[in-house]
DNA sequence: AAAATGTGCGCC
DNA sequence: AAAGGGCGCACATTTT
């Protein structure tokens, strides 16, 4: 079935319709599987409309994903450009979709867009693991849909107590370009402390001013400050920290993105190359802690809140087939079971693991990364083994499918070059850590889209940060939510994983405010 | 004047 | 406690 400029149901005659919300709407009882060209365009108008379908394949994002599998990343991704493609036409770039239109004109009609379908999945037919990869297009393009809903739903956000801890930590809201009254109090304290006036949003008047009074700094990292005894430095870091809020995540901020009550951000589905999530405004995945008392259910409503401890090794410990890591990702905390390969000692454990996949080389990692070697001999290699592959510039891929972007024409020069070393190591970091979080992203995608589909009526996915969900319901539905929760986490890692000793547990609370939730 | 780059730090 | 991988964004500064 296809929407396009006119609704295809498969065998039937295409058909021409008048209120396409509507013919959405009527020929979702059946459940189809809504193929179209990108959920971004299409979507929020059905959104508006009132309209919600269960189940899409995004032309856009499984092309993104089948031209990275095929080695051609970054080649232009629309339904038009993989039309063009197919019939060696010149490819057109991608350009932004039309919002407001619910079927965008410039898209396919419904025949062409037939014909890119079967050429997707004809391709993926083609692959060696064809099921993964079907299964990593129906949880990316769940996703979209997933995105678009909580743009439409947004995430409960109290602008009133917004306001008050601001002014709590700032003073009052400013007029329009001028600094609030503690944060003034406190740039005046750095300026003081100097003897002369000094930005403190100036790095380079920073180090001059320190440099003067005898202190030499290589940045004005807070880390690198809070080593330096001088009397600038305490007002400085609380100026630095202040600062931050007041202008990412302040008034201005809160009156772009907060209306009505939610703050509606603006996901990037496969935004980050490892298929994480990116937001393109709001700054939704860094809202500060300290701003999580502002997330506050609806009265007779409640948050659930849910994350999936220690992901990224248990994703490890299945993907490896390491039987005895896969063993100690059976248990709750999976660095207590791991504590006694390491002499007893539970964070000398997580420095291990925490090495492994980020290629870690500092302080005791080496040490204790021997003693992963021999441990857990298919953990480790099974990262090594990602590692080499970037060091060598050669592509790998996650559980599903989804394949890292080549080195530059730049990494190649510079391989070759006198810091080649280094460049190569950089490399191999990144891969290492790619087939890691790309699998827990793909695992955290499957969830979502399982748990979306388990959710009762009223019941909305309002928040995703990388292995973390929040749902706002009804008081009384918190315990279904929490249950659906859990049976989504088993149901993905069965998903991904098959039979497997590995467990991703989500526990679930139920909180008024984001800011209970730990 | 606008675009690009550098810095720093929030989140996972 | 940080390390170490991934981002986005604002502000300052430099380049065009």
């Amino acid at each position: 079935m296809v929407a396009g400029d006119t609704v295809l149901p498969v065998g039937e005659r295409p058909r021409r319709v008048a209120d396409l919300a509507a013919a959405v709407r009527e020929l979702e009882a059946r459940r189809p599987r809504w193929v179209w060209a990108d959920t971004r365009d299409t979507y929020p108008g059905l959104l508006r409309a009132g309209v919600r379908v269960s189940r899409c394949h995004d032309v856009a994002l499984t092309e993104a994903l089948l031209l990275a599998r095929e080695g051609r990343f970054g080649e232009p991704r629309s339904a038009r450009a993989a039309h063009a493609r197919l019939h060696g036409l010149p490819v057109p770039d991608d350009e932004p979709g039309a919002p407001d239109t619910l079927f965008p004109p410039e898209s396919l009609g419904a025949e062409q867009m037939a014909e890119v379908l079967a050429g997707q999945l004809a391709r993926i037919e083609a692959l060696p693991e064809p099921g993964r990869f079907r299964l990593l297009a129906a949880a990316e393009s769940a996703g979209a849909l997933i995105a678009a809903e909580m743009s439409h739903d947004g995430m409960p956000w109290r602008e009133d107590v917004h306001d008050a801890l601001l002014t709590e930590l700032l003073g009052p809201r400013p007029v329009h370009g001028m600094r609030p009254a503690k944060l003034q109090a406190l740039a005046h304290e750095v300026s003081a402390a100097f003897g002369h006036p000094v930005n403190p949003d100036s790095v380079q008047q920073l180090v001059k001013a320190f440099k003067q009074a005898g202190v030499s700094l290589s940045s004005t990292r807070s880390w690198e400050l809070k080593r330096v005894e001088h009397p600038a430095v305490a007002p400085l870091l609380a100026y630095k920290e202040l600062a931050r809020l007041f202008s990412f995540h302040g008034w201005t901020w809160a009156d772009q993105w907060v209306r009505g009550g939610r703050f509606r951000p603006e996901y990037v589905v496969g935004g980050v190359v490892s298929g994480r999530w990116a937001t393109s405004g709001g700054g939704a995945l860094q809202i500060p802690k300290v701003m999580r008392r502002v997330v506050v259910a609806d009265e007779g409503h409640t948050l659930v809140v849910a994350d999936a401890a220690q992901l990224e090794p248990r994703v490890l410990a299945a993907m490896a087939g390491d039987v005895g890591l896969a063993r100690a990702a059976g248990e709750i905390d999976l660095y207590s079971a791991l504590a006694q390969a390491f002499g007893g000692d539970r964070d000398h454990a997580k420095i291990a693991m925490l090495s492994a996949m980020y290629g870690g080389t500092s302080g005791d990692a080496p040490k204790l990364l021997a003693i992963m070697r021999q441990r857990f001999p298919k953990a480790y290699q099974f990262v090594e083994d990602a590692a080499k592959a970037g060091e060598e510039g050669r592509l790998v891929r996650s559980w599903l499918g989804r394949t890292s972007p080549p080195p530059s024409s730049r990494w190649k020069e510079l391989v070759s070059g006198p810091e080649g070393g280094r460049a190569a190591r950089d490399r191999g970091r990144f891969t290492r850590n790619f087939v890691v979080q790309a699998t827990a992203a793909e695992w955290a995608l499957a969830m979502m889209a399982v748990l979306r589909g388990l959710l009762p009526e009223g019941a909305a996915l309002v928040f995703f940060q990388h292995d973390e969900v929040m749902v706002h319901c009804g008081l009384d539905q918190a315990e279904e939510v929490g249950a659906a929760v859990a049976s989504a986490a088993a149901q993905a890692t069965r998903l991904l994983f098959g039979a497997t000793p590995v467990r991703i547990p989500m526990e679930a609370v139920a909180v008024a405010s984001y800011a209970d939730a730990k």
